[in-house]
DNA sequence: GCCGTTTTCGGCCCGACTGTTTTCAGTCG
């Protein structure tokens, strides 16, 4: 058993005992062993089936157990038991926004429905209007989650995707048959979710890679199968597409392929104008033109070949790159590499699962100059909230750490990721964030507000010459949740105005606020900090999905003050305060 | 179920918001 299927195992544990009324401190103990599983830092269930697992936080002799038993057995007879007579379909009520256990559980016993599909049916019907507890405006509010559902159904987000992406490419790329390999579609164009994975290789044994493709360990059913496609259904529910083409067609495919629509059909008429007619296949010219082919090797030819400078995959959206592309060079987007720290992000200060020695140690592995942290504040109560008191302590913690990094080659820098109150005060006074080297500030409460009050608020805050920078600005959780009602345009006129850096929160949940945003931040000279909101060290490499996101919005490293250098970033943090 | 300069059983995270109620339960962060 793998450790994310013993994590999916422990936290429906969880699940089940709350539904069951279970002391809620066992509950969250279950909630904890999952984090830890999850976070651990190496071969977790090669440890436990060795029984090696002594001594880590968090997982007490009874976990430890029932670790040993799943890496042995591949089952879990305490679990197996605990959920007899609920399906894999009941666990996604838990999913719905609106419905808890106890809800879950009246309308389990009460119309015994055990899915989403249940659920729906008996909200129409007028059934649960009727329960007690319940009332016409939870009706509404249940179809309006369930409904946001549906629309994003057979979505998933990059953190479901990327991986796999990134594992089945490997494979295809050691295949002795396939000469070039690409993922295509909206994966590369860099899309905040996906529909499906779109895979690309150029063979001349198309249907031999075919056959090879849909046998791998990852495919649960064969959708379709023919000589130069495949449609295949991995594990997880994910749609995967695999289409072979020859050397030559390979750069029309992949170019056809990648996507948008919106922009091939664009790029279309584009060659029409010249003479030249694309598909999939190639760019011939069409009959009666006296255009000559040209030769195309690389999918960057075609766009050479159409007068146009190089467009990378996650400005294909047709919102003017190929305009663009006609007069000049695009701009040379950020890359994963060009990040020098991040900030924002969390400890075992308040509810992250790291030290913060280690989630320094991390941010050195991976490379980084500095580390931001951002601990939550008071009111943030769930998440073990700072106030006044213990920050300082962490800022002097923070201190005595700096003194230890030898020549100065590594900064933590100390911040808060401060609460937005509901009427846009702080959850720290003045002299309090004063204290700090960054602020970010967020919203966490209070989401159903107007839109205009919301954007005061929110204004209000950044009014603040201690905000450093704004968090995750719409509130969004990706597939789960829509924004909270805010004025974007205002708050970026807002974040101009008074010098505020805006967040790109990295972390595939979030990516807020969203790449369709960022052109016209830059277009008003706002920074953008991409954050991976790190709960954990491992969740530091967020940043990679910060970076494509990035990217998408035609960010460049001039655009983003954490590709800046320690040496620079320090006076940039302080630039707000100080103009004033 | 976990943890401990309390080493062995008591403490472990709390307030806002919403909708249903008429004093509070459930959900969320």
């Amino acid at each position: 058993m793998t450790a994310t299927e013993a994590v999916t195992i422990f936290e429906r544990i969880a699940l089940l005992m709350e539904l069951k009324e279970e002391n809620p401190f066992k509950i969250r103990a279950y909630r904890t062993g999952a984090e830890v599983v999850e976070n651990f830092p190496g071969p977790i269930m090669q440890l436990a089936e060795k029984n090696e697992l002594a001594g880590i936080k968090g997982l007490g002799e009874a976990l430890r157990d029932k670790l040993h038993e799943m890496a042995t057995t591949g089952g879990l007879g305490f679990y197996d038991k605990l959920r007899e007579g609920f399906s894999d379909d009941f666990f996604e009520l838990f999913e719905v926004q609106g419905l808890g256990p106890k809800k879950i559980k009246v309308l389990h016993e009460t119309f015994g429905i055990s899915s989403v599909a249940d659920l729906k049916r008996v909200c129409e019907s007028g059934e649960v209007a009727k329960l007690a507890g319940f009332g016409s405006k939870t009706v509404v509010k249940l179809l309006e989650s369930l409904a946001f559902r549906e629309t994003h159904a057979q979505e998933f987000r990059g953190d479901q995707v990327a991986p796999l992406a990134e594992e089945i490419l490997g494979m295809l790329r050691l295949h002795p048959e396939i000469t070039r390999v690409s993922v295509a579609g909206s994966y590369r164009r860099g899309k905040e979710t996906v529909h499906d994975l779109d895979f690309l290789v150029a063979t001349r044994e198309p249907k031999l890679v075919i056959e090879d493709f849909v046998g791998i360990p990852q495919v649960q059913s064969i959708l379709g199968q023919g000589e130069t496609k495949a449609s295949v259904l991995l594990r997880n529910g994910l749609q995967c597409d695999l289409r072979a083409v020859s050397n030559a067609q390979f750069p029309f495919a992949l170019q056809y392929f990648t996507g948008s629509k919106e922009h091939n059909v664009t790029l279309r008429q584009r060659a029409l104008d010249r003479g030249l007619s694309l598909n999939e296949y190639g760019l011939k010219p069409v009959e009666g033109s006296n255009t000559v082919e040209p030769e195309v090797m690389e999918e960057g030819d075609i766009y050479r070949a159409l007068g146009l400078s190089w467009i990378e995959p996650e400005l294909r959206e047709n919102s003017g790159e190929i305009q663009l592309a006609e007069k000049q060079p695009l701009p040379k987007l950020v890359e994963l590499s060009n990040l020098r720290g991040v900030f924002h992000n969390h400890t075992t200060w308040s509810d992250g699962v790291a030290s913060l020695e280690a989630m320094a140690e991390e941010a050195q592995e991976l490379g980084l100059q500095y580390l931001g942290i951002a601990d939550h504040s008071k009111s943030s109560f769930q998440a073990n909230g700072l106030d006044a008191v213990r920050l300082l302590k962490q800022v002097e913690e923070i201190r005595a750490l700096n003194a230890t990094y030898d020549g100065g080659h590594f900064k933590i820098f100390a911040g808060s990721e401060v609460d937005i109150l509901k009427d846009g005060s702080l959850d720290f006074d003045d002299e309090v964030l004063s204290q700090l080297d960054y602020v970010v500030a967020s919203v966490h409460a209070s989401f159903t507000l107007p839109e205009a009050e919301m954007t005061k608020r929110i204004i209000k805050a950044m009014e603040n010459p201690y905000v450093t920078m704004l968090g995750h600005v719409s509130g969004r959780l990706l597939l789960q949740r829509p924004p909270y009602a805010v004025d974007i345009a205002a708050v970026i006129e807002a974040a101009a105005a008074t010098g505020t850096i805006i967040e790109l929160n990295a972390s595939p949940w979030r990516l807020d606020m969203d790449w369709r945003w960022w052109k016209l931040a830059k277009e008003k000279g706002v920074k953008c900090s991409i954050n991976p909101d790190a709960h954990s060290p491992r969740g530091l490499q967020d940043i990679f999905y910060g970076i494509r996101a990035a990217r998408k919005g035609w960010l460049t490293r001039e655009d983003i003050i954490n590709c800046l250098p320690l040496s620079k970033v320090d006076e940039f943090l302080r630039a707000k305060f100080l103009s004033r």
